[in-house]
RNA sequence: GCGCCCGUAGCUCAGUUGGAUAGAGUGUUUGGCUACGAACCAAAAGGUCGGGGGUUCGAAUCCCUCCGGGCGCGCCA
């Protein structure tokens, strides 16, 4: 259970207790939701609930409902105040061995939640047309889909991440003309380039294989599935391990396309104007109708993506999340029309809109585009490393449009933060392994033994029997050892709240506020010292914020050097 | 015109269910290494939370309205 619900059990308990004593009216049809919150002024205590709405309904002032409730708390592991209404908690020591322990005893599990209690979820990411490299808002998508999908693993959903291959449609035509034109090239052959075709130099490459093995397939299936293995191989280096390549093409083969259709039809969702095939979504949300069949015959992109929504959602996920860029928000009415229509609860399909990626360069935003200017994931993961460029891609709330910084994302200095985090988790080892390695007099030079030897530091690291928290004699030393056992148990609500509000951004976030905590610790606080007792637990401390800070960079997928 | 997102310190952004004196990073200024990594820490300065109205004990947060920026509004994908 984490802190602040426990606290907010403990006064709802004691106003019961004093409604039991006619200490206060009858409350039975007031909701009691406290909110624990932390008291940015710390000296009023670590955590703090504020009563002062109870007296409308009490017709009493606010200091004097909380002094009553107080009364009513049989205070263990902290102590009680109140002050303008406000019920402020202070732990003391029992309270914070309780919270390192339970971090020792249960390691990268420890803040493990059930808030999925096992339900099927469908992640779909990226899904792009297999016409070219990545930009760089793939990257955004990539990084954000792998990191939520880490983080509802942990908080117990079904996770499966999936990635649908727009390969139907007449791009594909085009990119099978443009790679014809670059074997032609390579042939010495003039070709005219339409200005439609995708005239990157990615293909160069790709028609110098086609050339010497072509495997008997056509330009479009070649070009198809050599883009599709350049992106796959890029999404394996970016640490985006999907479940499922999902073929649009594959839906035409299975004819699922038209069995939807046909089944929208039976719904009588479906009319016929002007040669094309329109489906009536403005039953539902939608603000006009939608063209399923065009008057060519051919199919439009929806009514594919309709077919693999229902593939979806017969294969058994209770909930689908998409993960679109901002330019695609008009669709989600039509895509849940066809879900209703389909006799499907749309509620099962989450949208998680993504605004979009600008690059800065020379200190000026450059927007990304389809066919504008294009900085390739593949070379913006050359330049700033896969560690720092998922950093950067997912410390934004994907409500905000990111501005993406090549210069300073490259920067290995204070002004990076994926730096600053990772050099704590370094520190941290650091001085776990300086516990155990002899140490040298600076005065004679003479060697003298460790800290601790490797047995009794692995001892203390498997019992962790603590003894004592605080230094008698260092307040500074006694502060900053509550802060950083007070953020370590911030992880558990920082995770709930990730996971439900699916927003990898606040693993980032915390990250850096925990690295923070323990490179303050480290300047106010020696670990290794003569005093055996406080070294012991002060090891405890360091190992601690390695377990949390390593699970935490382990679920957006950010390696945790030992050493830099 | 309609829909969605954004507007908070010089810059980039947090602020989860409406709560105490609105926070962090960066930049600026100042201070801190003869012991665990100074790739670090501490302190100062910096704000009409885009403007105006409303809801209430209380609003950056909810409602209305206006202003500014981004993205959409196809028989494209």
């Amino acid at each position: 259970m984490m802190i602040k619900e426990y606290f907010e059990e403990v006064v709802k308990d004691a106003i019961l207790k004093a409604v039991k004593d006619n200490k206060f009216n009858n409350l039975n049809n007031v909701e009691l939701n406290f909110m624990c919150e932390t008291p940015k002024n710390t000296e009023f205590g670590d955590y703090a609930i504020n009563v002062s709405m109870l007296s409308r309904y009490l017709k009493k002032a606010p200091n004097i409902i909380a002094e009553t409730v107080k009364e009513y708390i049989t205070p263990d592991s902290f102590e009680v105040n109140v002050i303008n209404g406000f019920i402020n908690f202070k732990l003391n020591e029992k309270f914070l061995f309780k919270i390192l322990n339970e971090i020792l005893d249960k390691k990268e599990d420890f803040a493990k939640i059930d808030l999925g209690k096992g339900k099927k979820v469908n992640i779909e990411y990226v899904s792009a047309n297999p016409t070219g490299p990545f930009h760089i808002g793939h990257g955004r998508w990539a990084a954000i889909g792998s990191a939520l999908a880490e983080i509802m693993k942990y908080t117990g959903y079904d996770v499966f991440q999936e990635f649908y291959i727009n390969d139907a449609g007449a791009q594909i035509q085009r990119l099978a003309k443009s790679l014809e034109n670059r074997v032609k090239e390579q042939k010495g052959e003039n070709v005219v380039w339409d200005d439609d075709l995708y005239k990157g130099d990615y293909l160069i490459p790709v028609a110098k294989k086609y050339i010497e093995d072509n495997r008997g397939q056509s330009y479009a299936d070649f070009a198809k599935e050599e883009m599709l293995n350049l992106q796959k191989e890029l999404l394996k280096k970016f640490r985006t391990d999907f479940d499922l390549f999902f073929s649009e093409t594959s839906l035409y083969k299975d004819n699922e396309v038209d069995s939807c259709v046909k089944q929208l039809k039976e719904a009588g969702k479906l009319y016929e104007k002007d040669g094309a095939v329109w489906f009536r979504s403005t039953d539902y949300t939608d603000s006009q109708d939608r063209v399923l069949k065009k008057s060519d015959g051919t199919n439009t992109y929806l009514t594919a993506d309709i077919a693999y929504h229902k593939n979806k959602l017969d294969r058994g996920f209770d909930l689908l999340i998409n993960i679109w860029g901002a330019d695609h928000h008009g669709y989600i009415p039509r895509m849940k029309a066809a879900i209703d229509a389909l006799g499907y609860d749309s509620n099962k399909l989450e949208v998680l809109l993504g605004q979009l990626v600008n690059i800065i360069e020379n200190g000026e935003a450059v927007r990304m585009g389809k066919r504008k200017k294009m900085v390739t994931l593949d070379e913006l993961v050359d330049e700033v490393g896969v560690d720092g460029t998922r950093y950067w891609m997912l410390m934004r709330s994907i409500d905000t449009t990111l501005d993406f910084d090549v210069e300073l994302a490259k920067t290995k200095n204070d002004q990076n933060p994926v730096f600053y985090v990772q050099y704590a988790h370094a520190r941290c080892c650091s001085i776990l392994r300086k516990a155990t390695i002899e140490k040298i007099d600076t005065e004679t030079k003479e060697k003298l033994p460790s800290y601790l030897t490797e047995d009794e530091l692995k001892q203390l690291l498997d019992e962790h029997k603590i003894t004592k928290l605080y230094d008698k004699n260092d307040t500074q030393a006694n502060n900053s050892t509550k802060r950083i056992i007070l953020k370590l148990e911030e992880f558990k609500s920082t995770i709930e709240a990730a996971s439900r509000l699916r927003a990898p951004y606040m693993l980032c976030k915390y990250a850096q506020e925990l690295a923070q905590e323990l490179h303050h610790f480290y300047n106010f606080t020696r670990v290794l010292s003569d005093d055996i007792e406080m070294t012991k637990m002060r090891l405890l401390i360091v190992s601690a914020v390695k377990i949390v800070l390593c699970q935490t960079l382990k679920l957006i997928r950010v390696d945790a050097p030992e050493k830099m």
